[in-house]
DNA sequence: CGAAATATTGACCAAATGGTCAAGATTATC
DNA sequence: GATAATCTTGACCATTTGGTCAATATTTCG
């Protein structure tokens, strides 16, 4: 998978010793915490920069301007720009990933598509940034995503299917086809991250609005359980 | 509007004398020819290019070679490499807005909104870099494409709401919110030019096929029509 | 404390890249 | 054929950029 964040030395993050070696001393100057901190900072700045750049357009000067750190510092924590970019990926992936996995065959296909729908609605509002450099990379080849789109990707999409496949045989969904139709479901809610410029020019927005996200979602599941569901819904 | 290709001092191309004064010596050595010949090829070279690697990370160089001439050349024909952005930008621009051109309240919605999905998928499946370029363009915030999605774009997308409003006024279409619905229809259709690799990923594909696309469209013409259209059909 | 580990940062460098230029080749025009 | 206009191209350059380094500061811990 994605290569993680490096970890320099850290050693086994995780090892706990049976008693607390190290009794934090409250005030923050931790060495973990600066890292944590800091780490996080250039993450953040990274994905803002990579989002509204692209990955050749970003400069680590600029990302690290962002983060408010030197650039040395930048290349402190993360060896190139590449390992950064990976990193910043990587957590938008996992994002990704969790969100599929939350249809089952016993629940309602309308509820869960709801679900599933408002949850990448509010993805798009609260990490847009996150769902562009996706987007980028994808768009650009995924050159960067070595077999993520073939293996877990793709393994969750079956899964998927497989659910869908089973509401339709039990009369619960219209004949659809999965994969086209997960598709369908990617690509309506994305476009509000994605596409946020033309939506905003569209909409004469300055700034997209809670109320403009909420419409958003009302209108994609209206259409799309319309247009999945079993014509009688009752 | 986007600055078109520079014309360098070519003069008004279509005039043409009573008498055409130049009998087209019929071999092509003709230097309206060569340049417009070699327009074309650094034309859709950038596009390719431009779509592959985004703005900053698409060079001159990488162009001229893909179209097969000196870095100096393309210099020549386009000053600067922002100005054959430019230039490909502007023939996607064109494309899209005319498709949006092809509805009118005296036609039956079902065939007008599948004819213009149809059309939509054509062009991903024929000038899929064509979209990529967009794509990355609106990504990126849009940085080049000054008052495009505010002018020409929005004022598109009024004619078409009117046209969707006044169906739902005939009780021709359940009532949907004309811009989010064009969203949907840009989203769905334009994902298979952009998120081309996904796509492909996830149906287990080499490259896409027709068949592909002939599903593809199928399938959301269903889930679409199925989604707008008033309940009960006949 | 004192030594080891980790963090900070300004200065620096090699490579890549957009763009220029001048000299020459080709085509048009009188 | 001569002159002008356009096209072609290798060599060149200034700037940008990812990345390094060595010197210094700070934190950890026996």
């Amino acid at each position: 998978m994605i290569e993680q964040r490096k970890a320099q030395k850290s050693g086994n993050p995780q090892r706990i010793p049976a008693v607390a070696r190290r009794p934090r001393p409250a005030r923050g100057k931790d060495r973990r915490d600066i890292r944590e901190s800091n780490e996080a900072r250039l993450l953040q700045a990274a994905e803002t920069v990579f989002a509204e750049r692209g990955y050749s357009g970003a400069t680590t000067a600029a990302i690290a301007s962002a983060a408010r750190l030197p650039k040395a510092n930048l290349h402190y924590y993360f060896r190139t720009k590449e390992a950064l970019y990976r990193a910043v990926l990587a957590n938008v992936l996992a994002l990704w990933l969790d969100e599929l996995d939350r249809f089952s065959p016993e629940r309602e296909p309308a509820e869960a598509l709801a679900e599933y729908i408002a949850a990448k609605m509010r993805w798009s509002k609260l990490r847009p940034n996150a769902s562009k450099v996706f987007a980028n990379e994808i768009v650009h080849g995924a050159p960067f995503l070595d077999g993520y789109l073939s293996r877990e990707l793709r393994q969750r999409v079956e899964r998927f299917a497989a659910v869908i496949r089973r509401w339709i045989a039990r009369g619960k969904m219209a004949p659809v086809d999965p994969r086209h139709f997960v598709f369908h479901l990617w690509a309506v809610t994305q476009h509000y991250a994605d596409f946020e410029v033309q939506v905003r020019a569209v909409l004469g927005r300055e700034k997209l609005t809670d109320a403009d996200f909420a419409a958003a979602t009302a209108e994609i599941v209206n259409l799309t359980l319309r247009g999945c569901l079993p014509q009688r819904p009752d």
